[in-house]
RNA sequence: GCCGGAGUAGCUUUAAGGGUAGAGCAAUCGCUUCGUAAGCGAGAGGUUGCGAGUUCGAUUCUCGCCUCCGGCUCCA
């Protein structure tokens, strides 16, 4: 039990003084004091609990535990949701009581006998620099921490904060470490802001594309077919039709020729480009190709076997095309697209809806340039990435630098020169843009740096999206050479980069942008016409020939319902407009019009409607 | 893959704590022909995720597996 009396609190022989310098009471220092509380309540609750790390992170904080052993099994005493109130009470009941934090520094020595019982503090103050370690206590629990904190828990708002979930987490993130069980809290300056983040949660999860996709008939993802792997409903399939004709009628705008490749190729190309010695975990094992059933049959020998992989990526397959005969410099830039479909065995826990799949279509391309063109393309394609984010309404987003570790160079193909060059040129390119971008250490590709352009949606949550990567690294693996102007064979760079990323992800991301409510050009449906009574049902079916005609995509309503139900089914699958005709309009030849969203715009002739219609498809693409 | 939670009709769900489950919506059929978000009625729809075990009997208890959800790890 913690003390209840705070001020002169003791642990073992340190003693503590409440003397803050270096902490402010700014809500990152609560956040992070609040953990140490949580810690003081588990420890309550769990006297044996051996303790890992507590940082505050964004809207709130978390702290790790290993629970003791239970008796019966022998096994870490399972937390669940139902657990967190009595830990959230607890905590409560802690902050009542004006805890004060104190500060004290000690030798590692010192701290090593203090914590002989914690093994994660052990190892943590092994990793320390220098010779002393900072602690910090509270409420009778000495934590290792480097701080700051607030001065007492009379800083807090109890009112303010919540436990969100539990969840199992690796010790210091490494898969290889034991888990430990991490719960996570939320704690906002006051209680208000705290139930405006609970209800933006609660908005996020009414646009959840795997329950909007459901109900808006979009796509299937279904175990008997394959974990990960999407089946596209009619209306599905048209949203992405219509991404997929946007999207080759603008590549053959900005100068790209159209290139398709097969779904399989020998394992000998992904040895070549570095793949498989990278990526082989994540890629389904290869198809064996050498005996028949027939030859078995026969007792024929067996001849050497063949190995086919599904495609992870396009590149090898594009470079082939390249390599496929001698290039001149006057060929160059070579811009090469497909929307290429490819398949990534990723691990059964990390799959979720249409975000993370493991069979899904790149809207891809790969840029072959001379060393002069590079900067031009890159900043070619970046452009390329903005126009198309924001055709499709999405106009905020954040550009990230990513570059290679230069602390786990082991990660990455390739000679500190050409990433010393890649990184400057690809930094040059972003500021240049004007971008406001951020650098990330470690995220490169094993082949080159990347700039990642993630998409921020109406909640403010963020979707890797686009990306734009400079390898320097295939060109030397596959031995891709042009003849230059002076009759040289020279080593060109390629250029990876796709704008959508997946069809599937960008559209996951799409439906929760819009909560499925896409605008009219994207619309699987644009219009649907809602006859008052079955005698109305012909006129409907002549408007909607007429308005096919418009290319303008229909349905009609001809069931016997009433127009009440009508309005109400088609509201709910987000159509944009509705056509509401019935005896008044046959006699004016007239519409009467219902936008979602907004609501009876009135009676209009058809002409004026379709125009209206063909005017917001224009403006809005 | 790992930690935790969950799986009942197409969808959303109720009940039962060992004695084979009740509804709403959707779908089907009939009646209704209606003016801006659910007209009325009928019948139908279930091996309670799958497989074992315990038991006279399992949707319920035990074990294994599958899938989904929240995280962790990973994302060329």
């Amino acid at each position: 039990m913690a003390s209840k009396q705070n001020k002169t609190s003791k642990t073992d022989s340190v003693s503590f003084e409440n003397k803050l310098t270096e902490s402010e009471n700014s809500l990152e220092t609560q956040r992070h004091s609040i953990s140490h509380i949580m810690a003081l309540a588990v420890k309550a609750l769990y006297p044996e609990v051996k303790f890992g790390i507590g940082p505050s992170i964004e809207n709130g904080f978390y702290y790790d535990f290993a629970l003791p052993a239970e008796a019966s099994t022998g096994t870490q005493v399972g937390l669940s949701p139902a657990d967190l109130p009595k830990i959230e009470s607890k905590m409560k009941e802690l902050l009542k009581q004006n805890l004060a934090f104190k500060k004290k520094n000690i030798s590692k020595t010192e701290a090593k006998k203090l914590f002989k019982d914690q093994p994660y503090k052990l190892e943590l103050i092994k990793k320390l620099p220098g010779k002393t370690a900072s602690l910090y206590e509270s409420g009778g629990f000495v934590d290792l921490c480097k701080g700051p904190h607030i001065k007492n828990t009379a800083e807090i708002n109890p009112k303010a904060f919540k436990l969100s979930r539990v969840a199992g987490a690796y010790w210091l993130g490494n898969e290889k470490n034991p888990m430990l069980t991490r719960i996570y809290g939320l704690y906002f300056a006051t209680e208000k802001e705290l139930s405006s983040f609970v209800a933006q949660q609660e908005e996020a999860e009414k646009r959840d594309h795997r329950i909007l996709g459901q109900k808006l008939d979009l796509f299937l993802i279904n175990p008997m077919v394959g974990m990960g792997l999407v089946m596209w409903q009619p209306k599905g399939a048209m949203l992405w039709r219509i991404m997929e004709d946007f999207w080759y009628k603008e590549h053959l705008k900005n100068g790209y020729e159209l290139v398709r490749t097969p779904h399989i190729g020998s394992r000998k190309l992904w040895e070549t480009s570095g793949h498989w010695g990278f990526y082989n975990d994540s890629m389904y094992p290869p198809l064996e190709v050498s005996q028949t059933l027939k030859d078995i049959q026969e007792k024929k020998k067996a001849k050497a076997k063949e190995e086919y992989l599904l495609k992870p990526m396009n590149c090898p397959f594009h470079i082939t095309l390249y390599n496929s005969k001698p290039r001149s410099y006057r060929e160059l830039p070579i811009r090469w697209a497909e929307c290429g479909t490819v398949y990534r065995y990723e691990k059964s826990g990390e799959l979720s809806g249409l975000t993370r799949v493991r069979g899904f279509t790149q809207d891809d391309a790969h840029i072959i340039c001379s060393k002069e063109q590079v900067k031009d393309e890159l900043k070619r394609v970046a452009r390329f990435i903005v126009f198309t984010l924001k055709t499709f309404g999405f106009n905020d987003f954040n550009v990230y630098l990513s570059l290679r570790d230069p602390k786990n160079k082991k990660k990455y193909a390739g000679n500190d020169v050409g990433w010393d060059f890649t990184q400057k040129v690809l930094a040059e390119v972003a500021e240049e843009m004007g971008f406001a971008y951020k650098k990330e250490e470690g995220e490169a590709a094993f082949y080159g740096p990347k700039l990642d352009f993630k998409i921020k949606d109406c909640l403010g949550r963020e979707w890797q999206c686009s990306t734009l990567q400079f390898d320097f690294n295939l060109p030397d693996r596959f031995k891709m050479s042009f003849i230059n102007q002076k009759s040289e064979k020279e080593q060109p760079y390629v250029l990876h980069r796709v704008l959508f990323g997946s069809f599937e992800r960008f559209i996951g991301v799409l439906i929760e942008h819009y909560a499925g409510a896409f605008p009219l050009w994207l619309s699987p449906v644009q219009v649907k016409i809602l006859p008052i009574t079955e005698r109305h049902n012909d006129y409907a079916l002549g408007l909607a020939e007429k308005l096919k005609e418009q290319n303008i995509r229909v349905e009609t309503a001809l069931e016997a319902d009433t127009l009440g139900k009508k309005i109400r089914e088609a509201e709910m699958q987000k159509i944009p407009y509705l056509l509401i005709v019935g005896d008044k309009e046959i006699a004016n030849k007239s519409v009467a019009v219902r936008q979602h969203g907004k609501g009876d715009l009135g009676s209009m002739p058809l002409p004026e409607l379709t125009e209206l219609l063909l005017k917001e498809i224009t403006i809005k693409k």
